[in-house]
DNA sequence: AAGTAAATCCTCCAAACGGGGGATTGGCGG
DNA sequence: CCGCCAATCCCCCGTTTGGAGGATTTACTT
């Protein structure tokens, strides 16, 4: 969605990995028998895929794998950024929870779609991605567009934050004091009432507050 | 895309806010031409949604607010959210630029379209995001996924990454000893190379460092 | 077998931090 | 007008931190 579909250019190369045998000729079969696409390889496993990668150079990997092997599927995508870091991997699987997600995301991951989506929509998403978008299922979506909301309630006055931005910064006590024109004292003053007020003791509990909950910036 | 279209059941009712007379007049013909879809109301600023909301109870917000009153955008999302938590917004903008992006997103929108969307990915858009989804336009939604891309070198030992994130707990030498079973004194060396490692010289920078890097995890 | 890296332990010491108090000013709302 | 709160300043004092050094053991690599 949100992307034309490209039949006129050269067909987009794609490899697949993919454990069930019978899902990856499937997926093959839609690909090939689909104009603008071209499944270049097909994999039952992420070791395959790498050990043929310096021979291959796709537009996009596909990347379906179930359950069992499920921290290798992250691993993989790692080691495939790091190798190719412009090949964009897509995962297509069941995994739904959220720890799966993220971690598929920190490794490189540029799109994740859940099982079960029809053809006609993975051939889209498949086309977003190689033209930079970044397809995902909706629940994925939004978890990941959640994961930026911040709570409404920020008791932080202005001050305060300047404050604490300046913690975030590893600045001293007299650090901040000069660069806000207050002295030592006031600046402890602040930092006292934010601790307060986060419900926190240290800085560095502070600084994790201020980054996680998004209080400053 | 990834998601069906809803004719059968209570249409979609949703307002819509934008500046322009014209674009809001289109966009108000669009969805009430649609089965499935239903305007009930569109506003030329968020101000005036604001005052009206309490009669009203859509099920999703358009919103489309340009240039001028970039900073209002946000804050009307943020006071949007603040009275109904579960309604929906879906921004509607030319601002392409990461800052506004992430504001946007950060207060409280589940989706971000750019202007120049055909209608029918609009309506489908909608759609998606009433269900639960996030429609992002490509460029945007790869933005956002790669916020949680992390670099690919982590530089840090396992035991370093075990007292970093002691150090992201706030809690103190002696605590981290005891809960790592080491001497205060390991705790410390241990620190002191993960400081020289960042290129860091106080915890709070540390901190900050393994929380943007995803260091620890 | 030698070399390297990680993990563990140690001393000395100055600087920074944080909890407990208290005080003054100015502004804003009831 | 009075109270409250934010912002500013100050004290005492124990705890924590971090820089600069050095040492040992284990384990992996060459």
């Amino acid at each position: 969605m949100l992307s034309q579909r490209n039949t006129t250019e050269r067909p987009l190369e794609l490899v697949i990995v993919e454990d069930d045998r019978r899902q990856r000729e499937l997926l093959e079969l839609l690909l090939n028998g689909t104009p603008g696409f071209y499944c270049r390889a097909a994999f039952p496993d992420a070791e395959a895929l790498l050990a043929e990668l310096p021979g291959l150079h796709p537009g996009l990997v596909l990347m379906d794998i179930d359950l069992g092997s499920g921290r290798n599927g992250v691993a993989a995508v790692a080691e495939i950024r790091a190798r190719r870091p412009e090949l964009p991997v897509v995962m297509l699987t069941v995994h739904e929870d959220s720890d799966y997600v993220f971690a598929a995301l920190c490794a490189g991951a540029v799109g994740y779609l859940v099982k079960g989506i029809a053809p006609a929509e993975l051939l889209a998403a498949v086309q977003d991605a190689a033209s930079g978008g970044s397809p995902m299922s909706p629940q994925i979506a939004r978890r990941v567009v959640q994961t930026f909301h911040v709570g409404p309630a920020n008791p932080l006055t202005e001050r305060e934050k300047e404050v604490l931005a300046q913690l975030c910064a590893g600045e001293s006590y007299r650090s901040i004091a000069e660069a806000l024109f207050i002295s030592g004292h006031t600046v402890r003053s602040h930092i006292k009432n934010i601790y307060e007020k986060l419900h926190v003791h240290t800085r560095a509990e502070a600084v994790v507050k201020a980054l996680k909950d998004r209080l400053i910036q």
